[in-house]
DNA sequence: CTCAATTATATGTATATACATCTATTGTTC
DNA sequence: GAACAATAGATGTATATACATATAATTGAG
C-alpha cells in the first residue's frame, strides 16, 4: 500500500507540476499557499499537522517561499512560536497559479469520474487518519 | 487529488519507515528489492517505468543499494543499457525486511478492512494509468 | 521561585525526486 | 556508409522529506 500510494503520487505530481511550470511554484509549495488562505493564520506545528509533514521539513519550504516573498510571519505570545499567513505577494501567486491546478485537475477528475473522485479523496483522507494514528499509537 | 495523494504518502512513509528502521532500508529501496525479486533482470528504465520514477532518479538509489552490495548489473545487447537484478545480498536483505514491512502493513489493513483495502490497490493503479497517460498525451 | 522536563523551531545530514544537459550508443535517411 | 536524429543512462542542480540533535522559550514539580 505504501508503494502503491508512493508511486501515485509520483505520477500525480509530475502531471500537476508539468502544468504549473509556467507558473513557477511547486506541488508542495501550492499546497501551503491553499491551506495558508483557508486557514488564516497559524503556527509551523500546526500547518504540520495539517499536512502529515514533519514540522522541521516545512523551516526548508517556508524559507523558499519567502524569499518569494509569499508568506508573512509574526512571532506567537508563545515566542517559540512563528504565526504564518499569506502576504499579499502570496495571495497574488496563488491567484495566478490556481487557475492552471484547476485546468489539469479536472481533466483527471473527468477521466476518474465523479464516483471515483469522491471515493478516492475519502478514501486518503481515511488512510492519512489511521496511518497516523498508528504512528502516534506505537 | 495531488495534495491528498502527497499527505497521505508521507503519512504512510513514515508509518512504514518506523517500522523500518531497524533492517536500515526505506521504502523506495524496499520497493526496489521487490520489484527486482519478481521481474528478474530488467533494465534501468524499464525499472523507472513500472515505479513511474524517472529513470535517472533510480541512479542515484541504485548506487546506494549498490553500495550496500544489494544489486548486481551487467550491461546489455545494447551497450547503453543496465540490466539489473538483485544480488545474494539484495535477496537477503528482502529476506530479512520482508516481515517487518507485512507486519506494519497487516495493521493497516487491519484498520481499513479488506473492502477498502482492496478498493484503494485498485483506485491507486487506475489513478496513475491516468496520471501517466495524461502525461505522455500534452 | 528555581531547576528540570517539555516544546517549537533551526540546523546538520542523508535519501528521494525531477529536470536540463551531457555522453555514448543506436537507429534512420539519403 | 556518413550525417543526423533518437535513446539510455550519468551528472549538475534544486526542491522535498525526515530524523537526530541543538537552542531558545515555556511549563511543571518542589
Amino acid at each position: 500500500m505504501c508503494s502503491s500510494f508512493r508511486r501515485t503520487s509520483r505520477a500525480l505530481t509530475q502531471l500537476y507540476e508539468e502544468a504549473m511550470r509556467p507558473v513557477e511554484v511547486r506541488a508542495t509549495q501550492f499546497t501551503i499557499l491553499l491551506v495558508l488562505s483557508r486557514t488564516g493564520e497559524v503556527s509551523q506545528g500546526q500547518l504540520g499537522g495539517m499536512l502529515a509533514m514533519d514540522s522541521t521539513t516545512l523551516t526548508r519550504t517556508l524559507g523558499i517561499m519567502s524569499r518569494h516573498g509569499w508568506i508573512a510571519e509574526r512571532p506567537g505570545r508563545d515566542r517559540r512560536e512563528r504565526l504564518l499567513r499569506l502576504s499579499s505577494g502570496g495571495e497574488a501567486q496563488l491567484r495566478r497559479a490556481l487557475p492552471v491546478w484547476e485546468k489539469v485537475q479536472s481533466r483527471l477528475r473527468n477521466q476518474l469520474g465523479e464516483q471515483r473522485w469522491k471515493n478516492l479523496l475519502q478514501l486518503t483522507n481515511q488512510v492519512t487518519d489511521i496511518a497516523t494514528t498508528l504512528g502516534e499509537s506505537v
